[in-house]
RNA sequence: GCGCCCGUAGCUCAGUUGGAUAGAGCAUCUGCCUUCUAAGCAGAGGGUCGUGGGUUCGAUUCCCGCCGGGCGCGCCA
């Protein structure tokens, strides 16, 4: 990619400059504002400034030994020392044809392919999957999508909550208050019931609460008909998942639960007590504070009224029951056996960060070896609250179920369809609101910076005009009508060799896609899709000046042919982009 | 109490190693459909970036104090 060349060109010019200068924060990037040019360096600055060196006499330096001739017209010192870098008209042109051609399509796969687990959506059993749901999923695939085209080893997990006390009431409520008939016709709704019905009484009542209990010894110590029970919840669940999955178009490499890992955690704990990383207290198993940080620091201290005391990882229970830190610690260790992964991601709701913090560390003493082979990273996220800016609740306080919100935003998607398009058929109207409903609720969700929280609205989630998905499928679809009427007047991709950027807005254009890479470049790197959703909107805002300006089919040879591989071009990158979000085009809307 | 996060336009939110005149959507106002889809476009108004200091060529961004809000602190996950 064009600015990729340059940033290789500056570094050497510097180097040149500078032998022992350390240049990985030289970047080159696009320029605020197009008047100042194409592209931009201010790492000399700093650079300069690391060395007390007068800043724009270096940059004068690394000017004279710069040759980006073939690229650029001239390179500029502004500012206080500022590199600005004007593309040449012919090279923006030839990335264009080249990208027509298929050679690229503004980004370039990595030349050091990782291999990463990403762990995301985890949904309970028995419970339904809620609007929460939709902020791990949709952030997780997004992640998982982009990576994947930037060409590393990803292996997806759906870490579901299969086990746990939890078990032990709805067990109980099985034995006692199920309704297969209630069951037959939505067997989620049922198990929540059932959940609910017990766990008031447990609170009432504690023998009750015993008799939950000891369903749970039982259904550990291997008991035939509760491991039936359990399983047959397991898959009541796991449909339901499928049904939303296929919904929003997300799948899973694996689905190991945390059940799976039962078998190992036994061994876990003894192996950590025999390295001496945990210990006992209290008749329970823990991993306590190993003095190697200060307390503020320390995920294994708390302050309690001014006085630092231990807060240890438990790993086992004074019942012997484990922990979802033992299972943690047994799904790394399983995971980096099987998959030898370089990182592992966890997109899990920021107010677990501490927990993740205690795990890492805890893997970290417990292998060391294998900690340095693999980078450990929590992706958080925000809570999403309703207008009173608490977590969001339908009027009657209950969690708005994650199938109910799609409905709604179908429903809303088709009501504009068959006003805005009365003339497709009804079939064609469905699927354009199933796109566009879809593509709606997830866009919202990917737009706000993924740490921090947002209000939930029902118009916003479900808007289809500003900053949102079918705006983004719209000017794809338009783009697409456009190639339909010219495929009638017979084939236009001969002329693609012979192209002039003229207009602004074709220029705008034009300089807009060549950036593609960097936005997935950065969603990569930070794990966060809101800089592909801004650089799509951004490059529909830019096709839609471009649209209004500059008519395609009404102009004639080089103009025509010009604005028909840009429409082509932006065609292909708002697709790609979408896709990249889990986001689907149509061909028309 | 201790720790973490947040405070940007009327509302909801962006703002990529500190970088050039702080942006968008919604809402309000003014124009634009005999012309490739108006789910659109062009334009206007709207800001002491919570507040007070500090660091420096430069701070919404980094550091400290204060004010306001949220979250976490369970032998749950």
């Amino acid at each position: 990619m064009l600015h990729t060349l340059l940033e290789k060109q500056l570094r050497a010019a510097v180097t040149d400059v500078l032998p022992d200068a350390d240049t990985t924060s030289v970047l080159v990037r696009p320029c605020p504002d197009p008047k100042f040019g194409d592209y931009q360096t201010n790492a000399l600055m700093s650079v300069a400034k690391a060395r007390k060196m007068n800043p724009r006499q270096l940059a004068t330096d690394v000017v004279a030994k710069l040759d980006a001739s073939q690229w650029c017209d001239k390179v500029e010192i502004a500012g206080a020392g500022f590199l600005n870098f004007r593309l040449k008209t012919d090279a923006i042109t030839q990335t264009l044809q080249a990208a027509f051609r298929g050679e690229h399509l503004f980004f370039a796969k990595t030349a050091t392919p990782r291999t990463i687990v990403i762990d995301f959506s985890s949904p309970n059993v028995a419970k339904p999957m809620h609007v929460g749901h939709i902020r791990s999923t949709g952030i997780g695939d997004a992640l998982q999508r982009v990576l994947r085209l930037l060409g590393h080893h990803v292996v997806t997990d759906n870490h579901i909550g299969d086990w746990g006390t939890q078990f032990g009431k709805l067990l109980l409520g099985w034995k006692q208050s199920l309704d297969k008939a209630a069951l037959e016709r939505d067997a989620i709704a049922e198990l929540e019931r059932l959940y609910k019905v017990i766990n008031a009484e447990c609170d009432a009542n504690p023998a009750r609460l015993e008799e939950a209990k000891q369903e749970l010894v039982k259904l550990q110590a291997g008991d035939a008909d509760n491991l039936a029970i359990w399983k047959e919840m397991i898959r009541l669940s796991q449909v339901q998942f499928d049904t939303i999955y296929g919904r929003l178009g997300v799948k899973f490499d694996h689905t190991l639960g945390e059940s799976y890992y039962n078998p190992w955690l036994g061994n876990v704990v003894n192996d950590l007590l025999q390295r001496g990383i945990a210990k006992e207290s209290e008749g329970a198993v823990g991993v306590f504070s190993d003095g190697s940080m200060p307390p503020k620091e320390d995920p294994f201290l708390v302050n309690r009224d001014g006085e630092w005391v231990a807060d240890p990882a438990l790993v086992r229970k004074s019942d012997g029951g484990f922990n979802y830190m033992t299972t943690d610690l047994a799904t790394i260790e399983y995971r980096l056996k099987t998959w030898s992964p370089n990182e592992i991601i966890y997109v899990v709701d920021d107010r677990q960060a501490p927990h993740f913090r205690k795990l890492f560390l805890t893997f970290g003493r417990w292998q060391p070896d294998a900690a340095k082979r693999v980078k450990l990273r929590h992706v958080g996220f925000g809570k999403i609250l309703g207008d009173d800016g608490k977590p969001f609740k339908t009027r009657s306080g209950d969690t708005v179920k994650l199938g109910d919100l799609l409905d709604e935003a179908v429903e809303r998607a088709l009501k504009v369809v068959s006003e805005k398009n009365p003339d497709l058929s009804e079939a064609q109207q469905r699927e354009i609101a199933r796109v566009v409903g879809i593509g709606a609720v997830k866009y919202a969700d990917l737009l706000p910076n993924r740490q921090s929280d947002y209000v939930f609205s029902w118009d916003k989630m479900l808007a289809m005009n500003g900053n949102t998905a079918p705006y983004l499928q719209y000017a794809y679809a338009r783009i697409r009508s456009i190639f339909r009427k010219a495929d009638e007047a017979g084939d236009w991709r001969a002329a693609m060799s012979s192209i002039q950027l003229n207009a602004p807005e074709e220029i705008g254009m034009a300089r807009h896609l060549l950036n593609f890479g960097l936005a997935l470049e950065a969603v990569g790197d930070e794990c966060r899709p809101n800089f592909l959703c801004n650089y799509l909107y951004e490059l529909a805002g830019y096709f839609a000046t471009f649209y209004e300006a500059c008519p395609v089919l009404k102009a004639e040879g080089t103009e025509r042919a010009t604005r028909l591989l840009l429409c082509e071009l932006t065609a292909r990158v708002l697709k790609q982009g979408l896709e990249a979000l889990g986001i689907e085009v149509l061909e028309q809307m």
